[in-house]
DNA sequence: AAACAAAGAGTTATATAATAACGTCTCTTT
DNA sequence: AAAGAGACGTTATTATATAACTCTTTGTTT
């Protein structure tokens, strides 16, 4: 099948949102916890763009899709429950959520977020940034439990275009 | 001077306090910019704690010293004015501002929080995770022009005493 | 199948964090 | 004195998130 380079990333972006909503399929099951058709919709909607998405953006869309106004526990809910299950992140520097790219692993999420185009682009683990902040965390006798890093700047796809 | 156990911290918190207070008058002379009453005021207030302290916490001491209700921009304006000048940082995971520790020289705040007593300990710069970071940025073709990278957990002297 | 418990989700209200917009006062410069 | 800038007071509003209560659905026990 042909694609011109403008369905490309769209295709791209479809490829993605099924690739997700099927492994997180896959890990519920596992799990044992439900993806609930509401869940599943979240879910959804934040795959549907590789830019963080704030909960207020996700409740519109949900309550366009469905014609009424939905209240913002519903969001909070889908949202709590993916987080738990390692299926989205959350950034706090934006207020704003973001698909995982591998929720198979519990794994903190490592960001750089493109102040052009909003993009926020996973880092994979077990980088030497990791290594770094245990081995500063071990100097200072701290135990590290959650960790939250967000590198705001330019991504190189904005840089060229610039 | 003697010092028992229990002044000890207070004394510790009085001395960074004013060496705090001190630096910032001398910087912000050599800027050329004005900690005017206000601002030296929130600065204080955010120093009489090493803990994070959160906007609103700040406005109702800030409201309590005066007798009257001060408002939300009256802060915000003071805490914008130190954010700027390096005076102090925001803490982006827990909506919280902290004094900074050596705000002579412009740099990121490294912090791990401690969750039980909720100190929040700054990070030297120029570290591993600095250079970790740099180059996993690198790789990517970023541009970090902000940082943000917040660890929480357990710190030594908590861990101590459990 | 009936009864029960627990999870999920709707709904209303409220808490928490931050900003917009406008007015006033004071100081400096002209 | 008039004009302009900076700092701050004041009112209102926006943005983000949670509490508390209800009802329904689902799954389990009897």
């Amino acid at each position: 099948m042909l694609k011109t380079s403008t369905l490309c990333q769209s295709d791209h972006h479809h490829d993605c949102i099924s690739q997700a909503l099927e492994s997180a399929e896959e890990l519920c099951a596992q799990r044992g916890v439900r993806l609930t058709p509401l869940r599943k919709r979240v879910l959804e909607l934040v795959w549907q763009s590789h830019k963080p998405l704030g909960a207020y953006d996700i409740l519109e869309m949900l309550s366009r899709e469905d014609g009424r106004r939905a209240a913002p526990p519903t969001v909070y809910r889908g949202l709590d429950f993916l987080l738990e299950n390692g299926l989205i992140h959350r950034l706090a520097s934006l207020n704003a959520y973001i698909g995982c790219s591998h929720p198979e692993v519990a794994h903190e999420g490592y960001f750089m977020i493109c102040k052009q185009c909003n993009n926020a682009y996973e880092l994979a683990q077990h980088t030497t940034i990791d290594t770094a902040i245990h081995a500063e965390a071990k100097q200072m006798g701290f135990v590290v439990e959650t960790q939250m890093v967000e590198l705001l700047g330019t991504c190189a796809a904005c840089r060229e275009c610039a």
